[in-house]
DNA sequence: AGGCTAACAGACAGGTCTGTCTACCGGTGT
DNA sequence: ACACCGGTAGACAGACCTGTCTGTTAGCCT
């Protein structure tokens, strides 16, 4: 486990972060690989030893985001209480204060996925992070008690993608706010 | 009224359609002007002539997704009866036909905006397309007598973007129909 | 001391993209 | 007759982007 003499972290984490915050904010496509070189004070030859294509990049980022955000969704529900039903609406709090977070532009899966050829690694990523959101989704629902689990699911992911696609423009937080409230009617509608 | 001995219509439509079908396949940052002249079997200079600059050339296909789109959502409204109430939910047969439709890959606007510089011309247009198709819904949902006319567009909304942005993964019809669906309950709630 | 590893520094090749420019062609109005 | 207009055809410059390659530096382990 050596410590190196780099200034903090180890070079592929600080190609990692660099890559991050450029490909969230520009897209993936664009930043030039020159760029995140550049503003990770790494060498080339050092990022093409992690990441030999710059796709091996954008996965890295995309699982980056995925444990992020999907962090953020589990932590908001968790903080709503013990209650499913109110862990369901509360999860729109990540999306409130995503909103609210500077520099924010949507989802960067939808982002990325619009600007990747279909049917490529980073479709199939996407999918997959969007059927893990559901599935969990759907678990809170049916713990809710919901008479159809996959239903309120699939309505609230839609709120939440609807959200998060709109944030692309202006990150206006009454959307969110909205999209909170949209949640606990169609919570209490399919609980009631 | 020159005729020209230009195959089909002028070239400036031949232009813009080829545009319109590549850069909504691929994004226009996905698609080179080359390819757009070799497509259309244009010269380049007359592609210059009528849009001096590529982005002058996306605005146009912007344009022509927004009269596509909020025409599809009108037909579908009217389509649905004379009953406000009806078209609010009836629109959403606009976002089935879109899933449906071979090669759908979700909201033009967002995925042109996704990769458009934050505070351009690209995402000022798409403020104004969002706001406009907002605005025709907040008058419907006022016709139909709802307490909070402008939370139930942007409930709407929120859900038709979420459909369009599920979209640019796979066109699954199922989301666009739940996205019905929850149309119905959410205006119900509204005017009951 | 010497070898190994990870990283640095940067030149370079090959391709693609936008946008400009020159030269030509054919129909139309004067 | 002749200029004009809209179009074709394609070379070209300059920028940028990915990915490779050479050479160097510094720490760690034996």
């Amino acid at each position: 486990m050596p410590v190196h003499r780099t200034p903090a972290g180890s070079a592929r984490d600080r190609i990692l972060d660099t890559a991050f915050r450029l490909f969230y904010a520009h897209g993936p496509r664009g930043v030039g690989v020159d760029t995140v070189i550049a503003e990770s004070g790494v060498a080339k030859a050092t990022l093409y030893k992690h990441f030999p294509r710059k796709d091996d990049l954008v996965l890295a980022y995309l699982d980056r985001v995925d444990q992020a955000w999907f962090g953020a969704l589990r932590a908001a529900a968790r903080e709503a209480g013990d209650e499913p039903r109110d862990q369901l609406v509360g999860m729109f709090d990540a999306l409130v204060s995503a909103c609210r977070r500077d520099g924010y532009h949507g989802c960067a899966f939808i982002n990325t996925a619009a600007e990747s050829p279909a049917g490529g690694p980073v479709h199939a990523r996407t999918v997959e992070h969007k059927t893990v959101v559901r599935a969990w989704v759907t678990e809170l629902a049916r713990r809710a008690g919901a008479a159809d689990p996959e239903l309120l699911a699939r309505q609230l992911t839609l709120l939440i993608d609807g959200g998060l696609a709109s944030g692309v423009l202006d990150g206006d937080p009454a959307i969110a706010e909205a999209a909170k409230q949209t949640a606990r009617t169609l919570v209490d509608a399919a609980l009631n």
